[in-house]
DNA sequence: ATGGTTGGTGTCCAA
């Protein structure tokens, strides 16, 4: 079961990048973070014929989550729990079915900048509640994926330039931190467990030339309950379509599980 | 320190 995370950057602007992909790579499972859209926006037409089931939690204007799946999406939820007045769509869940079935977790994590500030909070909160969510899933002792946009660099090492995201919410000690509570429940994160050492980026500003100068972080995650780590045979970073025409700032993270 | 770019349905905000 080949899954893979793609914050597309507004679905209105990228769906034929996107058709494009999906067509060479093949995945069975995409979580979409930043569609941009609302539910009944979302382009459903646009991928008739290719086999997926769509399933999306939009938004007006920002956020907004997706997932797709050829192998077809039960006990789809919307929605972190732990806020009831939380507005912003950011986490969408469903259950896929292939030799085994598969909890797929899409998130979208707040930036938090500026930091100090409202944002940051609403940040560092947002990850206590996927911190607790996950231990949740933990208890059912079955295989999970939490994939997404971290907005979180979790070491020195995902930075082309450490030291420019210092001040930065997506580097700061505390995000870090509460990155590491999540991981230390026992989870693994996939790309690691498989590539190791500096220079893997998923994320390449616009500005000031960060993709010429391979100036990137690695901030798109897929963490795995022990559960599916033990299933895991394979993953990487779609690295190249960052050089096509009107990319997204993000480019695909995908694993392979025997599942 | 600053500036630079993109998408949305915007006369600026978020990233």
């Amino acid at each position: 079961m080949k899954i893979a995370t793609f914050n597309i950057n507004g679905i209105k602007a990228r769906a034929e990048a996107l058709v494009d992909w999906l067509r060479e790579a093949e995945p069975d499972v995409v979580c979409l973070q930043e569609i941009k859209a609302t539910d009944e926006a979302f382009p459903h037409e646009l991928f008739d014929g290719l086999g997926y089931t769509i399933a999306t939690h939009g938004q007006k204007s920002f956020n907004g989550v997706a997932i797709l799946s050829r192998l077809g999406l039960e006990d789809v939820t919307r929605g972190l729990p732990g806020d009831e007045g939380d507005e912003q769509a950011r986490w969408i869940e469903a259950t896929v079915v292939g030799k085994r079935a598969v909890r797929i977790c899409g998130l979208y994590l707040p930036n938090g900048n500026p930091a100090p500030g409202p944002k940051y909070d609403y940040k560092l909160a947002w990850m206590e509640r996927m911190r607790a969510r996950a231990t949740a899933l933990l208890a059912t002792e079955e295989p999970f994926v939490l994939a997404g946009d971290y907005n979180v660099i979790p070491q020195d090492e995902d930075a082309a330039k450490p030291e420019a995201w210092r001040e930065d919410a997506l580097a700061l000690p505390e995000s870090r931190a509460a990155f590491r509570r999540i991981l230390n429940l026992g989870l693994t994160d996939a790309f690691r467990a498989r590539v190791r050492g500096p220079g893997h980026y998923t994320f390449w500003d616009y500005q000031a030339g960060a993709w010429p100068r391979n100036n990137g972080i690695r901030i798109d995650h897929l963490l795995l309950s022990p559960q599916a780590a033990d299933l895991l045979r394979d993953a990487g970073i779609d690295k190249e379509i960052r050089r096509r025409e009107k990319p997204s700032d993000h480019v695909p993270v995908w694993i392979d599980l025997d599942a």
